[in-house]
DNA sequence: TGAGACATGTAATCGGTTACATGATTCC
DNA sequence: GGAATCATGTAACCGATTACATGTCTCA
């Protein structure tokens, strides 16, 4: 039970969630000070979202009377909590995510840190890499079969698309050697498994 | 009067029926078989917007019950409809909206083609550059702020984000490269004013 | 003592998603 | 004659935005 999806604005809660306890107003700083994700930092929603997150069992609020008058709320993941945003980092990447979630799959990977191993990682970003290059492929192909002399726009926008999906690829590539560099100097000797 | 802010759906709407006039399964059409933008192709989005736009007067629907029983309706832009479209092609690009609507700014440049003159869409693409531009030195200077060792994963994050950024530089200076180049050979000796 | 950051919430509104519903036309 | 495509819509739901409301703590 309680299978629905989630949003992404959920799961990034979640996410910062599970790095350390947090309230609404510490979420609130997270997204009005960094360039971390670019999610709406105002109370209307956050603290809602808190509150569903929080009525479908994924997330516990402990009051912290300790200090101030009126007390802070202070949310923690649940076990469901932590199941849940744990499946979500482990699904593939899919042309659906990349096309209307974009930033998705990268605050996926940001918020992974520590909640997937560096063979998991390398993983994702296999898929995110054949994800975006099929995606290039296709609109390549839709460049190809363009022929009307009259649509400079048209191919300039589409090269735009080509152009960032190719630094995505950039990107993963850079990310997959930084990782397995890290992982030289201090991995253990055993694999997992 | 209805001055009221329109979202980035509707403005994509206004701007496919002033290339041509449209129904709303065309529109469907174009969403779902072009990789043109990435909008919901669905009804249920579609046919409300349409409705929308039409009671505040920015559509005017004709209905042709030329060949078929069940008659199609038609949407042309009015003149307000016109002129709602073409005062959001004329927007300055701002950090809100790069960041907020990243689609946005490229959709406006994919629909400004002959609705503005070249001058206009080099000025265009200018202010482009320069929001992308200051985004990408706003970003390098929160990397250099970070310096726990511990932090890998948020500067790949970033990494990516700076590189998309540059991407999206690059793809400014060839699409102003080949707009120049296109009016080298066309153009009409008297500069507009 | 007053300003501004800290901190938490609610209410109204509204656009978009999903699912449902209907019927015509075309083509095998 | 049946399937697929053409074509147009409605209804329920729900998350996000905006605006409003309230009160505390800290520091100049």
């Amino acid at each position: 039970m309680t299978k629905q999806r989630l949003t992404t604005f959920e799961y990034a809660l979640l996410g910062l969630i599970s790095i350390s306890p947090m309230t609404g107003y510490d979420i609130h700083k997270v997204f009005a000070t960094t360039p971390f994700a670019h999610f709406s930092s105002s109370p209307g929603s956050i603290y809602p979202a808190l509150q569903r997150l929080s009525s479908r069992g994924l997330l516990k609020a402990v009051l912290d009377k300790s200090t101030e008058a009126r007390p802070r709320r202070v949310f923690t993941l649940t076990s469901q909590g932590k199941e849940a945003f744990e499946a979500w980092l482990r699904q593939p990447v899919t042309r659906d995510e990349l096309i209307h979630r974009s930033g998705a799959p990268i605050l996926r990977f940001a918020l992974a840190k520590d909640r997937l191993s560096r063979v998991e990682m390398l993983a994702y970003l296999e898929t995110y890499r054949r994800v975006v290059a099929a995606y290039i492929a296709e609109l390549s192909d839709y460049a190809d079969q363009l022929d009307t002399p009259d649509t400079l726009h048209n191919l300039l926008a589409l090269n735009h698309g080509i152009g960032r999906y190719r630094s995505e690829l950039e990107w993963v590539s850079a990310a997959v050697t930084a990782i397995k560099r890290a992982g030289r100097g201090s991995r253990k000797q055993r694999e997992p498994r």
